[in-house]
RNA sequence: UGGGCUAUCGCCAAAUGGUAAGGCAACGGACUCUGACUCCGUCAUUUUCAAGGUUCGAAUCCUUGUAGCCCAGCCA
C-alpha cells in the first residue's frame, strides 16, 4: 500500500535524517513513557506507533518506560493493562522494559552534582508562596530568599530532604536559572518534592521524588534516547529539558522533538469524562466497545492493523487537528474485507416460507467463505422450507429502484435459489408475518444457471438450524449532532449508542470463539464478546456497519 | 494585551522559490450471487488565514495584521 516514490517523510523523519547525516547521533532509539495512572486510548497509539515505527525504520530500539515518579497517582494494575495494550499494537519493547522510578539514585546524584555547580538550590517557601514568587504571564517573577544558600548548606539540607527530615511541602530543591525568564518553566523549576508515600516500586524507600523536568530528560539520557519525541504541550519545556542534560554534563544527550496529538471527532478521550461514564456504569468499564481506549477499541473487533492503518493516515505533523470518525472506520473495513469469512446472519428476522420446497427437507449448500480470498476457502450451510430474511428484504410496496423482494419479484436467496414472491400472511394490525414463495431448482448457486437474471440478492437463515444469539449495535456514545459536551460541561450522551437484538445465524458460528470476527453479509464486521459470550452461545459485538449507497 | 506554537479542500495532509500530491468524506457512472467490494469519473486558478511587498516566478522570502492552541501544579 505505500508507495515509497509519492511518500514524503515527515518533519521528525526529516530531522532524524539530518542528525544521522551530521553524525549527531550514530543510532535511533526511541521510547513510549507512560505515566501508569489510567488506561491507554488512540491517542497514545499514535505515540507508541510512531516512536516503535521509526525505530524500526531506522534500524534502531524502542524502549517501553513507565514514568513513575508521583506515586499519588499510580497503580501497579495500570502497568499490566498498559503493557498488554502497547504489545497487542504490536510495539515490541524486546528486553527494554524500564521504570523511571528504577533512577531514582542516578537522579538525586545529577541533583546533587547541580547543588555543587550552584545550580540548584533547597528553598523553603510555601506552595503558595512561590506561585506568589514566581509571577504572572505578563510580569517576572522574583528571587527567593533562599536561591543564594551555600553549596554547603544546601548540599546537607537535601540530604535532610532525603532522609526524611522535613514534613511533605516544607522544602523543595530548585534549580537556579532565571526568575525573570519570559519562559514560566524556566523561573527556577522545582525539581524534587518531598512526599511520605509508598511508591508501587520502590515502596518506601524514597520520600523525596523528582518533577517531570528533571525526572524525563535524565530518564532518555541514561537509555541513549536519542530523539524524545512528546507532543506539542511540553514545547515550552525543551528549554528546560535542554538545560536539564546540559548541566548533568550527559555526553551525546537526547533531543526532545514535539508532535501534535491525535484528536478523534465526537469521541470522548479525557480520563476523568471516561472515568464518570465507568463510574455512573453508563459504559461496561474502560474496555467498553463504544469507548476509544485501546482495550475498548480491541473488545469491538478493532484489528492492531487498521489502528496502525489510521495512524499513519493521520500522518504526524504540528498543527492542531482533528480526524473524522469515518476515516478509522474506513481502515477497519479495508483490514477485514480479505481477513475475514462472510456469514449470513438475520438481525430482523421475517419468516419467509418456500411453499414448493420439500416440507421437512435439510439441504446443505456449499457457500464461499470469502469470494475475494479463495485461502478462507467454503462452508456449507443448511437450507430448508422456512427461512429467516431481513425485515428490510422485503416490502409489500417497493419504492422505486427497489430490487430486492416484494409480491411478483423473484431474487436470488444468496449460495441458494431463485425464489419469487406469491404472497404474505399478516396479523391483526396488518403487519406482514410471514412472506410466501416459491423457489425454482433449476437456479441453485454453482449449477451455472444463466436462463436470466435477477436485480437483486438477500442473505437468509434456516429457520429449524438457525442459531439464536445476542447481536450489540455500537454507535457513538456521543451524539454526533451537538459534539462533545453540554453548555453546562456534561457529555453529551447519545441515547441511541447501545442496540442489542436477538437474531438469527448459521449454526457453524456456535463454533465462534472470543475475538472472532466475521462479516455478517450486508450488516457489516461483528467480533465475539470476550466478556459476555459463553460456549455454543456468542455474543457479537458490530465492529463497523458496511457502507451502503442505497437509501429507502 | 509576556512567551511558545500553528494556519493549504468538509476532515487529515504533501509541496523545502519553479507553477497546489495523496487519503478520508461527498457526488456521478460501470460491474456485482452482498445496493458491499472493485473499477472509472468529478471534487483548491479571481488558489494556500488577510493585506501589502521582493522576484521572470511565492503556499514557500520580507512587512503588517488576523484567528486558534499551549504555559502561571510541590501533575505528567
Amino acid at each position: 500500500m505505500e508507495n515509497e516514490a509519492t511518500v514524503s517523510k515527515h518533519f521528525i523523519e526529516q530531522i532524524i535524517d539530518k542528525d544521522l547525516a551530521e553524525g549527531v547521533y550514530d543510532h535511533v532509539q526511541t521510547r513510549f513513557p507512560p505515566e501508569p495512572n489510567g488506561y491507554l486510548h488512540i491517542g497514545h497509539a499514535k505515540s507508541i506507533l510512531l516512536n516503535y515505527g521509526l525505530s524500526q525504520e531506522y534500524g534502531g530500539k524502542f524502549n517501553l518506560r513507565f514514568d513513575d515518579t508521583n506515586p499519588t497517582k499510580e497503580k501497579s494494575e495500570f502497568v499490566e493493562s498498559i503493557k498488554e495494550d502497547v504489545a497487542w499494537l504490536g510495539a515490541n519493547w524486546e528486553d527494554r522494559l524500564f521504570f523511571a522510578s528504577n533512577y531514582f539514585p542516578i537522579m538525586y546524584e545529577c541533583a546533587v552534582k547541580l547543588i555543587k555547580k550552584g545550580k540548584a538550590f533547597v528553598c523553603d517557601l510555601s506552595a503558595d508562596e512561590i506561585r506568589e514568587y514566581r509571577g504572572t504571564l505578563t510580569e517576572p517573577g522574583k528571587n527567593s530568599p533562599y536561591r543564594d544558600r551555600s553549596v554547603e548548606e544546601n548540599l546537607q539540607l537535601f540530604e535532610n530532604m532525603k532522609n526524611g527530615m522535613y514534613e511533605d511541602g516544607a522544602k523543595v530543591l530548585r534549580a537556579k536559572i532565571d526568575m525573570a525568564s519570559s519562559n514560566i518553566n524556566m523561573r527556577d523549576p522545582i525539581l524534587y518534592r518531598v512526599a511520605h508515600m509508598t511508591h508501587h516500586n520502590t515502596g518506601d524507600a524514597w520520600c523525596i521524588y523528582p518533577m517531570y523536568d528533571f525526572a524525563h530528560p535524565i530518564e532518555d539520557a541514561v537509555e541513549h534516547i536519542t530523539h524524545s519525541i512528546c507532543t506539542l504541550e511540553f514545547e515550552d519545556h525543551r528549554p528546560l529539558y535542554d538545560w536539564v542534560v546540559r548541566e548533568c554534563e550527559f555526553p551525546n544527550p537526547p533531543k526532545q522533538i514535539e508532535f501534535a496529538k491525535l484528536y478523534l471527532r465526537n469521541v470522548v478521550t479525557g480520563k476523568r469524562y471516561i472515568k464518570k461514564l465507568v463510574e455512573e456504569g453508563i459504559v461496561d468499564g474502560w474496555d467498553d466497545p463504544r469507548l476509544v481506549s485501546i482495550s475498548g477499541l480491541r473488545r469491538r473487533g478493532y484489528t492492531p492493523e487498521a489502528i496502525k492503518m489510521f495512524v499513519d493516515m493521520c500522518g504526524v505533523s504540528k498543527a492542531n487537528s482533528t480526524a473524522d470518525y469515518a476515516a478509522l472506520e474506513y481502515c477497519i473495513r479495508e483490514d477485514l474485507k480479505l481477513k475475514r469469512s462472510r456469514v449470513m446472519a438475520v438481525l430482523n428476522p421475517l419468516k419467509l416460507i418456500i411453499d414448493n420446497y420439500p416440507e421437512d427437507q435439510i439441504e446443505y449448500l456449499d457457500a464461499p467463505n470469502n469470494l475475494e480470498n479463495e485461502e478462507l476457502g467454503s462452508r456449507k450451510v443448511p437450507f430448508g422450507r422456512e427461512l429467516y430474511i431481513e425485515q428490510e428484504d422485503f416490502m409489500e410496496v417497493p419504492p422505486k429502484k427497489y430490487f430486492r423482494l416484494f409480491p411478483g419479484n423473484e431474487v436470488r436467496l444468496m449460495n441458494a435459489y431463485f425464489v419469487t414472491c406469491t404472497d404474505v400472511v399478516k396479523d391483526a394490525d396488518g403487519n406482514v408475518v410471514e412472506v410466501h414463495c416459491t423457489y425454482d431448482p433449476e437456479t441453485k448457486s454453482g449449477s451455472g444457471f444463466n436462463g436470466r437474471k435477477v436485480k437483486g440478492t438477500i442473505h437468509w437463515v434456516a429457520a429449524k438450524t438457525a442459531l439464536e444469539v445476542t447481536a450489540r449495535l455500537y454507535e457513538n456514545i456521543i451524539d454526533e449532532e451537538k459534539g462533545v459536551y453540554n453548555e453546562d460541561g456534561s457529555l453529551n450522551l447519545n441515547p441511541n449508542s447501545l442496540t442489542t437484538l436477538t437474531c438469527f445465524v448459521e449454526p457453524s458460528l456456535a463454533e465462534a470463539k472470543p475475538y472472532e470476527s466475521f462479516q455478517f453479509v450486508r450488516n457489516g464486521y461483528f467480533c465475539v464478546d470476550y466478556k459476555d459470550s459463553e460456549p455454543g452461545k456468542p455474543v457479537f459485538n458490530r465492529i463497523v456497519s458496511l457502507k451502503s449507497s442505497f437509501k429507502i
